[in-house]
DNA sequence: AGGGTGACGATCA
DNA sequence: ATGATCGCCACCC
């Protein structure tokens, strides 16, 4: 399995009305410290609930209208944010770690 | 090999 | 709270 399809199936997992970052989607996919990753698989596929990734401390990443597009879709489900985050506390859904994967060693 | 790119993240002024 | 800096990682020229 590819590094995006276990990224992706994590991303497919969250719940409606709960919310996860990139950071940690990456931790729980095995690759900690590959947030960059997460955003590169939201890229590539589609059909994802994608609204539903965050950044660190649930802040929205997006610029302008998509910022908006995004908040619209996460107030539909119900979820609340305090300034510009959502309480983390109350809507994120926690994954059950997962042992870092190795790496292909460099050469 | 070298340089550039992101919907990142932690830290510090 | 905000911007800069630096570390991070797979990819793509």
């Amino acid at each position: 399995m590819t590094m995006e399809a276990r990224i992706l199936a994590r991303i497919r997992k969250i719940p409606r009305g709960k919310v996860s970052t990139y950071g940690a989607i990456a931790r729980a996919a095995g690759y900690p410290g590959a947030a960059r990753q997460v955003v590169r698989a939201l890229h590539r596929a589609s059909d994802l609930p994608w609204h539903r990734v965050l950044g660190a401390g649930g802040e929205i990443k997006l610029r302008g209208e998509h910022a908006f597009e995004q908040r619209f879709r996460l107030e539909a489900e119900g979820v609340t944010f305090r300034g510009r985050r959502v309480n983390m506390g109350l809507y994120e859904f926690k994954f059950l770690k997962r042992k870092a994967l190795r790496r292909k060693k460099k050469r």
